[in-house]
DNA sequence: ATGAAAGCGCTAACAC
DNA sequence: GTGTTAGCGCTTTCAT
């Protein structure tokens, strides 16, 4: 069987390479009676329609959207809250007919991706600055999401505003603080944050979140310090348990407990019940996310619930439609029983 | 600022195209001193490199590796054996410097996708038929998983044994039986089993594992009809609590409940416990997959632990390899609080 | 070791 | 309405 392109199913046909294009791409620059003809005799042939890679050479379209994630493709897709907004985003894509490329964070250029994608959504500062780089220099469109690079169009919730709510409406005069936060500094470990830099605000959406915290416990008149506060690199069991015994083992021990993830809250739970404590009665905890789990979970979380999938959608609608607009989306607080309101 | 394409950048080197073409990928074409001095300059210029889309226009290949899915994008991020199977295609796949395209099993064909990638790897029979068609028409590499087309390299677990296994070592002789299975039939609809006509086994993992359990129930003297199988469509919320609400209501009370995935017993539990049910006191409950949520739920999932991951990582290695060899990955039986083994 | 030229499969501009 | 042609940006013979 000959190999079947445009040239050769116009040969076979008898009509010319442009004909064929036209009756898959214009189809008011032939006749119908015509146009037609050549689609079944295509489909008879084989022929599926132009070669899409050759077709987007010559037009510099490909259909295809690039997502650059914050970490890893393994990392992201376990994480429930990207996996949210990969969903928004894919919603959104399918219904316009627009691909999706998963993009590492961690890898080191966008060169075996920038020629195959016509823009890029990126959820999240990549672990790799390098990227944070290529992005800021390429040409095609890019939406950033959770954080900023330039002067691109981005997403994002007031991380600030929600944090400095969500303790304003929980603390309590005597309460003692503790904070686990998410990537507050570079680093693989989970430890406590004396007075080591940490990542700057614009990029890194915890330490919003943590200015948010800090303006209500200064406005509440309730200590806290960087002693107070921890922080694990990556939202997974492992980190989550080792800062929650950390944290735990502390004196005072706290009794209530900020966690910059639901994930992080529902091991910490699990780590307070493990050790005979009763939540919340002997310690308060606190989530962030409002993913199903923390829902599912027992007790069920107080939490602030971010829309990720609106996020997604969001993003993917200003990158297809160009759009120059940054959006601030709403968040909404979750009063569950890990945690009540102090009203 | 003119346009970088390898003709522009050998015009303004004073040197011809493929001499450009060389340094970039034949390094050994050229002196060592000529190829670092064009390498300097191209970056001078900011010339990264050959275009990735014209390269694979001329070459036949892209780097990019198709993921076709059973369902939607969207639907199947969440869900997170699906996302552990995409965490391992994805490792491989970083590993290899090859980039990862997410396809929709709802979509109506692969024409979107087909010249953009090298190859396919397929998470579970995609909803919409005419995939299969599509997959088993391609000329490009296709390894499937968890099901098969016809004689394309596979990746599956012994469905069958898993679920004779874990029944033969959990059924008590005067059970109640009930088995909520997922997908056994094309509906969108939570429902009871009686007679209708379910997907072969071939194509579904749902029916094999069904056909496990019964071979179990039977061997052991155990009721079963498919007055007590129900079905759910999808691996959510919504589904697993209609069904399991149906379950609990339906007398007599089954004793035990197979659930074919750990979400449905999860959300199994949760309805028990909220009627007042103790599990495993009152109703057993057993699910199927080993997620993570299912072990740091309380009580804590028996159910069959299957490597997601590691059955990604090796369909990704298969494609790349281009290996045709079928393989059948190991299992492992868990058994915890919500239902303790017979022995 | 380097350069010239063909062509991967297609689309857009223009000619008829 | 249909055909001819240039060229998207590259790689790969084949000469030199």
């Amino acid at each position: 069987m000959k190999k079947l392109t445009l040239k050769s199913v116009a040969e076979e046909l008898g009509v010319s390479t442009a004909t064929i294009s036209n009756a898959f791409n214009k189809p008011n620059q032939l006749s119908k009676a015509k146009r037609l003809e050549i689609l079944e005799r295509c489909e008879e042939l084989g022929y599926t329609g132009p070669n899409k890679a050759a077709r987007s050479l010559r037009r510099g379209k490909t259909g295809i959207v690039g997502l650059v994630l914050a970490n890893s493709i393994s990392y992201t897709v376990n994480d429930a809250v990207a996996s949210t907004f990969i969903s928004g985003v894919s919603q959104c894509l399918e219904a316009n007919g627009q691909q999706l490329l998963l993009v590492s964070g961690a890898g080191d250029d966008l060169n075996n991706v920038n020629d195959f994608v016509d823009g890029y959504l990126c959820y999240g500062s990549p672990t790799n600055p390098n990227l944070i780089d290529a992005l800021s220099k390429t040409t095609k469109p890019v939406i950033t999401v959770d954080f900023n690079i330039d002067d691109y169009p981005s997403v994002n919730i007031d991380n600030i505003e929600a944090c400095y709510q969500l303790v304003k409406q929980t603390i309590r005069p005597d309460d003692v603080v503790a904070v686990i936060g998410l990537r507050l500094i570079e680093t693989q470990l989970t430890c406590r944050i004396y007075d080591v830099p940490m990542i700057d605000p614009v990029t890194s959406i915890s330490r919003r979140r943590l200015l948010g915290y800090e303006k209500a416990f200064s406005e509440c008149g309730v200590d806290f310090n960087y002693g107070q506060l921890w922080s694990i690199p990556e939202n997974i069991e492992s980190f989550a348990v080792r800062a929650a015994k950390e944290v735990l083992s502390n004196q005072p021990r706290p009794t209530i407990v900020y966690c910059m993830s639901d994930l992080i809250a529902v091991y910490f739970i699990r780590e307070a019940i493990e050790i005979g404590l009763s939540v919340p009665d002997d310690i308060r905890v606190v989530g962030f996310d409002g993913t199903n789990e923390g829902q599912r979970f027992h007790p069920n979380l107080t939490t602030v619930v971010q829309n990720s999938d609106s996020k997604g959608e969001r993003a993917a609608i200003m990158l297809l439609k160009q759009s120059k607009e940054s959006q601030l989306l709403p968040f909404a607080l979750h009063f569950g029983d890990s945690c009540p309101t102090n009203g």
